[in-house]
Order: C-alpha cells, then sequence, then structure tokens
RNA sequence: GGCGGGGUAGCCAAGUGGUAAGGCAGGGCUCUGCAAAAGCCCUAUGCGUCGGUUCAAUUCCGACCCUCGCCUCCA
C-alpha cells in the first residue's frame, strides 16, 4: 500500500507522489513559532505532528528536507521590544533558544533549516517587486503594500483554494487593524508595511520606503529560497488556513515563478488544535501551558510527547491531566518489555521482525493514523509478554523483535533515550546485598527494615528469579 | 450569519455494513517468606437522540440535540 495524505487542497486523502522524478527526496516546510514567548503545548502539538511526518518519510526511505521558519519580526514582537527597550534580536533570540530546548526536550528531531525572517528581507522584498512588476500588489498612500486579490483573480488565478470562501457572507468587523484602513478591498492583505513611530527600531529599507515585511510574505520568501518555487509538503496548525497559508499561494503563485504546471505546494496538511480539559486554552480559563510550566510539574518532555501523539493529527485533540499522568505507566510497561527483551537477546544479532514492521507501516501509511499505530505497538508488547512469560521466546526472537521496534522507534521518538536504568549508588547496592544476606538467614524482618531503608532512599526493590533489580522509585 | 470538525466504556482514543484496537484507571490471578515490582486474564449487548434504507448500522441517509473551532492576532 501507497503512504497517503489527507491533502487540504482536495480535501481527500491522497496517494504521496514527491515532485522529485525519482521520487526519492522530498521538500518539507512547516509554519514554526512567532518567538515572542515560551511556545505553549498547543505549539508543541503541531511541531510534534511535523516531527512525525519528517521521521515518517525518513523511515519510508525519502530524503527529507525539513525547514521550519522562525518567526522573530511581528506586531507583538515589536511592541514588546519596545516597552522593554532592548534590540529585536536580544529579545527574540531568548525566546528561540528557549524554542530549540523544547523541541529537544520533546524529542523532535531538529528541522535541516530554521531561517529567520528578519534574515530574508532581501526575498521579500525580491518577491514585492515581483508582484508589483506583475500588476498584482499596490501601493497604499502611507506606503504600505497590498496584494490586490481582485488583480490576481483578473490574471485567472484562484483565491480561496484551501478554504471556501464567500466574502460577501464573512463578518469583516472589529478585528481589521489600524494599519490596514489604506486596503483597496478588506480580503487585499499587506505585504510590506510602511514605518510608523510605534515601531522604533524595528524597520527595513526598501523601494517603497522604509519599513517591515507583512505576516505572509516571510514564509513564501523562505520556503520558496531554500525548497524552490514548487515543493512537496507544506505543514502547520489550521488555523493557518485561512488567511495564512491561503495569502502564502497567492503571493507565491502570483510570481508565476512556479515551473508550468506545478503548484507552490503540492500537499497541505494541516494539525487540528488541541483543547485542554475539553476547552480551548486561555489565560483567563488557567489552562494555558507552556511546556515548561508542564515540566515544572513534574512532567518530562518523553511523556508529554507520547500525549501530543496518542491522536489522529485532523482530529481535535483533548490533552488533560488525567492524560498525561498515564503516559508514565505505559512508557513503564513499554520500557520493562524492552528491558526484559535485550536481556533475553544478549549479543545475538538478528534482521527485523516484519510482522511489528508491517503492522505498524500500514497503519502509518493511512494518513498517520498515530493511535493506530500505537495501538499495534501495545499490541507486540504483550504479545512479546507473553512469550516472555511462558518462555517461548528464544535470543534470537527477542533480538528480531528488538532490531524491529528499533525502526519503529526511530518514528514514534517515545523510546527511552538513555541506555538501560539508572545505576544505583553503591550505598543502596551495599544495602541490598545486606537484605540479601538478611533473606538467606530467613531473617525477614531485618530484611524487610533494609527494604524499607532503601525505598526512603528512592528506590524499589524488584525480586525477580534471577535475584533483586533495582529501579528508582 | 457563513464554513468546518466532533459526540465510542470512569478518563484518553482507533475502527468497521456483519456485530467494538490500544493506553490509563478498576477487578481477579501468578510469582513471592511477606510484600513490592512485574506479568497474565477480565472489564462497552454498546458507539449523542429519534426516524429511514438493509437480511444486517455504531458504521449509509435524514432530522434533531450537544460540543469544539475558523471567518483576517492565533499551532
Amino acid at each position: 500500500m501507497a503512504l497517503r495524505f489527507f491533502n487540504t487542497l482536495s480535501r481527500s486523502v491522497e496517494d504521496f507522489i514527491p515532485w522529485d522524478p525519482d521520487g526519492k527526496t522530498v521538500g518539507m516546510y512547516c509554519c514554526g513559532p512567532t518567538v515572542y514567548d515560551f511556545g505553549h503545548i498547543g505549539n508543541f502539538r503541531t511541531f510534534a505532528f511535523a516531527d512525525l511526518v519528517r521521521r515518517y518519510l525518513e523511515f519510508r526511505g525519502y530524503a527529507v528536507r525539513h525547514v521550519m521558519n522562525i518567526t522573530d519580526v511581528e506586531d507583538k514582537i515589536i511592541r514588546r521590544v519596545n516597552e522593554r527597550r532592548v534590540s529585536l534580536r536580544d529579545y527574540t533570540s531568548q525566546y528561540e533558544k528557549a524554542f530549540l530546548e523544547d523541541l529537544d526536550s520533546l524529542g523532535c528531531a531538529r528541522p535541516h533549516d530554521m531561517p529567520r525572517a528578519t534574515e530574508h528581507i532581501p526575498g521579500i522584498i525580491e518577491i514585492i517587486s515581483q508582484l508589483m512588476g506583475r500588476g498584482l500588489a499596490y501601493a497604499s498612500t502611507d506606503g504600505s503594500i497590498y496584494f490586490s486579490i481582485s488583480k490576481y483573480r483578473d490574471a485567472g488565478c484562484r483565491y480561496g483554494q484551501l478554504v471556501t470562501l464567500d466574502f460577501d457572507s464573512m463578518r469583516p468587523g472589529e478585528r481589521v487593524k489600524s494599519d490596514e484602513y489604506e486596503k483597496e478591498s478588506v480580503a487585499d492583505f499587506a505585504l510590506w508595511k510602511s514605518r510608523v513611530p510605534e515601531d522604533g527600531a524595528v524597520f527595513w529599507p526598501s523601494p517603497w520606503g522604509e519599513g517591515r515585511p507583512g505576516w505572509h510574505i516571510e514564509c513564501s520568501a523562505m520556503s520558496m529560497k531554500i525548497l524552490g518555487s514548487s515543493f512537496d509538503l507544506h505543514l502547520g496548525g489550521e488555523d493557518l488556513m485561512f488567511p495564512h497559508h491561503e495569502d502564502e499561494i497567492a503571493q507565491s503563485e502570483g510570481t508565476g515563478a512556479q515551473p508550468p504546471g506545478r503548484r507552490f505546494v503540492k500537499y497541505w496538511l494541516h494539525g487540528a488544535h488541541l483543547l485542554v480539559e475539553g476547552k480551548k486554552m486561555s489565560k483567563s480559563l488557567g489552562n494555558f501551558f507552556t511546556l515548561r510550566d508542564l515540566e515544572s510539574r513534574g512532567y518530562n518532555g518523553r511523556e508529554i510527547r507520547f500525549v501530543l501523539l496518542s491522536a489522529h493529527y485532523r482530529e481535535t485533540f483533548n490533552f488533560s491531566f488525567d492524560g498525561l499522568q498515564s503516559a508514565r505507566p505505559a512508557l513503564a510497561r513499554l520500557d520493562e518489555c524492552l528491558d526484559k527483551l535485550s536481556e533475553l537477546a544478549g549479543s545475538v544479532q538478528a534482521s527485523p521482525d516484519p510482522v511489528l514492521l508491517k503492522d505498524f507501516t500500514r497503519a502509518l501509511d493511512d494518513d498517520l493514523n498515530v493511535a493506530e499505530a500505537r495501538g499495534v505497538v501495545f499490541s507486540w508488547v504483550r504479545g512479546m509478554n507473553q512469550q516472555l512469560a511462558d518462555k517461548s521466546l528464544k535470543p534470537e526472537g527477542a533480538a528480531s523483535a528488538l532490531a524491529a521496534w528499533r525502526e519503529v522507534d526511530r518514528v514514534l521518538g517515545i523510546g527511552r533515550a538513555g541506555p538501560a536504568a539508572d545505576c544505583a549508588p553503591v550505598e543502596v547496592a551495599a544495602l541490598l546485598e545486606e537484605r540479601q544476606a538478611a533473606r538467606k538467614a530467613r531473617d525477614f524482618k531485618k530484611a524487610d527494615a533494609l527494604r524499607d531503608a532503601i525505598k526512603a532512599g528512592g528506590w524499589v526493590i524488584e525480586d525477580t528469579p534471577h535475584g533483586p533489580k533495582l529501579k528508582k522509585a
């Protein structure tokens, strides 16, 4: 079966066939963070989703170029820079750094390119010039440049590829910003915003005067610069479908840079939002969490990743503390099984068990059904445990299972990162030996007291047929 | 008002025109000096409500209820 993705352009699941004639290389762009603050758990659902797409494509043998932009100039950033009287770069770099740490903590592979908007101003200006040259953009009286949707449509292009739009029935309402009053039509959007006093030191020269880029243009400039004018995959949160991605298409295809018969992007994938305890995350509801908030509550990145990858990406996912709690025992069960398999396999090598890989691939080929894939993994764990329990598994079988697991975990990234469990300190190990001696002497009172002492020190004794093991409590 | 998702066990979440994956929680058991840990087993006659189509619907159709989101800040 072929790999299939739901493409927002067609609103249907399609076979994935990259542009590359050899079908090997894939260009993938995901809208990244605006670094005005720490990323929240909803942002990271999208980035974990992008990470899953990238890893799965690699698992399927594609050479992926994964690009994620860093938006480091934008209204909120400018406001805060001026409030705090720091430079733009000083302000954004701290959150950019935090973002990268958070990605690492979640076990997300770093994108191959993470371009910053402020470092692509020339490319942005170039695109705007092209659009001006083709008559698709116009200057307003204050020097801002807008994209004209009506001109774009007059040129035979389609605006409204990702969403069904009916401008007449839309409610422009309160959200129209004051700096967009100069537009010819409400649907038009800013490519270049002319400098205003509130911008402080944040502005760049351009053929149309000093100013800064509009919201959408950076993604067009950076994606086309790195991946070419036409590439395979573009990802983002569902809220970006309109207007952000729609405008990105208009700008990018408006340049006419794409080869004949090719669109700007072949497959658009959108990740659904998450709710927290059934509600939209908001500061006023007190259910707004950054990754760091959760970590300070004692949950680790691995557990959070596990939770973020528990539902299909196109379904709204209800993030709850109940769910987060359940990650730890579930992962412990997985670790336990893998430890036992490792122990049995010893140094034996074997080729990966094809059954696990086949079931796993079938699940993810189907528009990344990660919930199904996890079901496959845990069913496999049960099967392995049964064979371990009735001693029917041979070292070769264990080695084969582990080899398959390693393949699977290249995609899921939920396996324990470090080697086996932490090593207990010598004092604790000494107490354990003492306890063993007491047990041998059938002095159970002393043995139990030692067990309690060890437990107080943060370690749990697990008596097995091969002797006691120490685990961190 | 327009558009689009959802409603599956205590919680989270897959899935299917032929009778419900998986995880957590809960119960039982095995192991054990006793425990713990671990493992195994069990746990929805039911998939929002009401109609319809069908030999058969949770799955298709219609209506309704509830809920979430988008409609130019938003992952």
